[in-house]
DNA sequence: AAAAAGTATTGATAAATATCAACTACTCAT
DNA sequence: ATGAGTAGTTGATATTTATCAATACTTTTT
């Protein structure tokens, strides 16, 4: 829980009473899941939205073939969820799973609503992390559109080492858009270049 | 002006008082914009957010090759802006210039920031903004890393077929990520499909 | 320690998409 | 009306990326 509000106090510069952490820490409970273990579920409807105080996830869909399409990885500092599911109450599309064993905070939807309002600095942090959401998918749309499968790679490793330290090479692939094999060639060549 | 306040009654319940339409209507500027007229020039800081009551825009980057990236469309009821240049007063890496002669409603970065901290119905619309950008956001990231070209196109077709109407045919390939000429061949492929 | 399952690499080939060039149709300003 | 400039189409070819298959390497399980 610390790591959390340490997290708020990095993002938001109003002050936070003793009642409010209080009510906070009410708020959101405490959650361990294993490796491999699921978080939501494609058809479930996402209730809770979390943050990662500890370990690495993963939301993605999976097509007609069995494929998985990582649309985005989350680990420490960062929250999982769907939004779409989440925000609508629709059901969702996603699956979201545990590729370490980790640590979150789960509030409801219910206490979240609630907490933006009777919390002033949630709400800024609220509008923080949806400038930073905003700001981040522009660029990844950008990226997507505009760049070559080496250069998305070269962008990721660049911006987001972090993912490439922690997910498997095939997960990464996922995430670029792009096989396996041919992000294991761009690797090799790349490397190639620098002797 | 009229068009802007049915847009905020829509997106949000809380009702405005006459006070603070007066305060809404200082704020906003109404501007109009020839075609080809530049909103955003690559280099400058975005100051203003624009609402088009009326008429066409585009945002998009030029790659050394002089050649245009379209990351994003707007037509009425859209609101135009590069967000990273705006909300952290960076140099923007984007143009922004006009499709149709247009007419917009423009608010600058300071009278937005004090606007959504006095008028409660502009900080639920903000809100409501933002989360409907995030799953559109999220929607458009997913198909560009599962979608084939003509999966992206038909995508377009169904979801924005505004957008296909109103601007030529290599912006939309911009847009998606494909070349002109690839897009034609899809669009030829399509119709024979269709007898 | 051996077996099994998952992960990464490599080669051969196929499919998707880009590039270049020529041509057509269309718009619009004079 | 005419010619210049855009936009769209089509064909030939090149490049990028995916797919399939085989193998090597790692990690996990037993």
């Amino acid at each position: 829980m610390e790591t959390f509000f340490n997290y708020i106090r990095r993002y938001t510069e109003h002050p936070i009473s003793e009642e409010e952490l209080l009510s906070l820490q009410g708020a959101f409970k405490p959650r361990k899941i294993r490796k491999r273990q699921y978080l939501l579920q494609e058809g479930d409807v996402c209730r809770h939205l979390s943050f990662i105080t500890k370990g690495a996830l993963r939301q993605y869909t999976v097509d007609d073939k069995g494929v998985e399409h990582i649309v985005q990885f989350g680990i420490e500092d960062w929250w999982m969820s769907d939004r779409e599911s989440f925000e609508l109450g629709s059901v969702s599309s996603y699956n979201i799973d545990a590729w370490e064993d980790s640590e979150l905070l789960q509030i409801h939807y219910d206490d979240w609503w609630e907490i933006r309002h009777s919390i002033p600095a949630m709400r800024i942090l609220t509008a923080e992390m949806d400038k930073r959401h905003a700001v981040a998918a522009q660029k990844r749309i950008h990226a997507a559109i505009t760049l070559t499968a080496e250069e998305r790679y070269l962008d990721m490793l660049k911006h987001q080492p972090a993912f490439i330290q922690r997910f498997p090479q095939n997960m990464i692939a996922s995430y670029l858009g792009i096989s396996p094999e041919t992000l294991s060639r761009i690797r090799k060549q790349a490397y190639l270049k620098n002797e």
